[in-house]
DNA sequence: GTCTATATCTCGATAGAC
DNA sequence: GTCTATCGAGATATAGAC
C-alpha cells in the first residue's frame, strides 16, 4: 500500500480510538510507518487530512451502496438495498462508520462545502421523492423524511454494535427493524 | 452567578463552538471571567471540567424530564411526555443537547463509570420493560427498543434545528412523528 | 518523495502572594 | 478563593539533506 494510504489508515485508527485532540500527527506518522515530514507533504495541515480522511470514507461507502442498486429495482427494492447494506456496511467497517458520526459533530463539519454535502445527500433525497411522487411514501417534508431513516439506521447500528449477538440473529434484528420502519414510512 | 457555574457556561458555550480540543483551559478562564488558576481550582484537571459538565446537564434534563411526569399517568401518556419534552427542552437547550452528543461521541464517554450510566437510563428502561409487560409495546429487546427511540428523537431534532420553522409547524411536527412512532412500538 | 532535525508556539497545570 | 506569573511538555509545521 502507498504511503498516502497508509497514512490514512493510521489516522483513522488513532482518531476513533483518541479523537481529533487525543492523536497527534507524530504518532500518526510511525503507526503509518513513515516520517513526520512525509505527512505533511501529503496533507499541509492536520486539518487537511481529517477532511481528506472524512470524503474518503464517504466515497467507499456510497461506491458501496450503489453498486448494490440494480437499475430497475423497483423502489420498495432500492429502500430495502440501502438500509440493509448500510448497516452490512457500517458493522463490516466500524471505525469508518464512527468516524463519520465523530467527524459530524465536531467543528470540522463547518469546513465541508455546501457542494460536496448536497453531492453526497441527493441521490437519496432523490429516491424519497421519487417514493412519493408515487404515493408509496407517506407524504412528509423529504428532509425530515431522510434525517429520519439515517438516525433509525444508527440507533440500530449503535443497538447491534453495544450487544453481542450472532450474525443470524443480528440479521433478524435487521430485518425486522427494516420491517417495522417501512410500515412507518410507507402508505399501506 | 457563582465562578464555578461561569466556569461551566463558559465551556459549553466554547466546547459546542470549538470542540474540546479547539477550547483551550484560558479561554474558558476568560470567557467566564476568572483567573485561569481559578478554574484549576474548581477542576483538577480539564478532563475533570468536561466530564462535570456533562453530567451537569444530564442532570438537568433528567429533572426537567421526571418533573413533567405525573405518577399516575397512563403508560402511554408516560411515554408521550417523554418524548414531547425531551424534544421540548432540546430545542431551548441547544447547546446542551448538542453537548451530550458531542461527549458521547468522544474518548470521554469511557471515562463515566457504568453506575453512572445506569442510573441515568434506567427510569427509561423500566418504563419500556412496563409497557411489553401490558402487552402495550411490541416485544423486542428493551434496549433496542430505548435506541431507537432515542435516536428518533434525535433524528426530529436535527430536522427541526436544520429547518426553519414556526413554533407552531415545529409543534405539529412533534405531534406527527411521535405519532408515527407510536404507531411503529406499540402493539395496535 | 522521504527522511532527520528543529523552530516556534501554545497549552495544561502549578506555585505562591494576597 | 482568587489572582499573577511561569514552567515544562508536547504540539504543528518547516527546512534542508538525500
Amino acid at each position: 500500500m502507498d504511503k498516502q494510504k497508509e497514512i490514512l489508515n493510521a489516522a483513522l485508527k488513532l482518531f476513533v480510538e483518541f479523537g481529533f485532540h487525543g492523536t497527534p500527527t507524530s504518532k500518526i506518522a510511525s503507526e503509518a510507518g513513515v516520517a513526520n515530514g512525509t505527512l505533511f507533504h501529503y496533507y499541509k495541515t492536520k486539518d487537511d487530512l481529517v477532511i481528506a480522511l472524512y470524503n474518503s470514507i464517504k466515497q467507499d461507502l456510497s461506491a458501496y451502496l450503489f453498486s448494490k442498486i440494480g437499475e430497475h429495482d423497483s423502489l420498495e427494492t432500492k429502500f430495502k438495498t440501502i438500509f440493509i447494506h448500510t448497516l452490512n456496511w457500517a458493522l463490516s467497517h466500524r471505525q469508518q462508520f464512527y468516524y463519520i458520526q465523530q467527524f459530524h459533530l465536531s467543528p470540522h463539519i463547518t469546513k465541508l462545502s455546501e457542494e460536496v454535502i448536497q453531492q453526497q445527500t441527493k441521490p437519496h433525497l432523490m429516491l424519497i421523492e421519487e417514493g412519493m411522487k408515487a404515493k408509496v411514501l407517506k407524504p412528509m417534508p423529504v428532509q425530515l423524511n431522510y434525517t429520519l431513516v439515517s438516525s433509525y439506521i444508527f440507533g440500530i447500528y449503535q443497538y447491534l454494535t453495544n450487544t453481542d449477538l450472532s450474525p443470524a440473529k443480528q440479521k433478524k434484528i435487521i430485518a425486522d427493524s427494516y420491517q417495522m420502519m417501512w410500515e412507518m414510512i410507507s402508505i399501506r
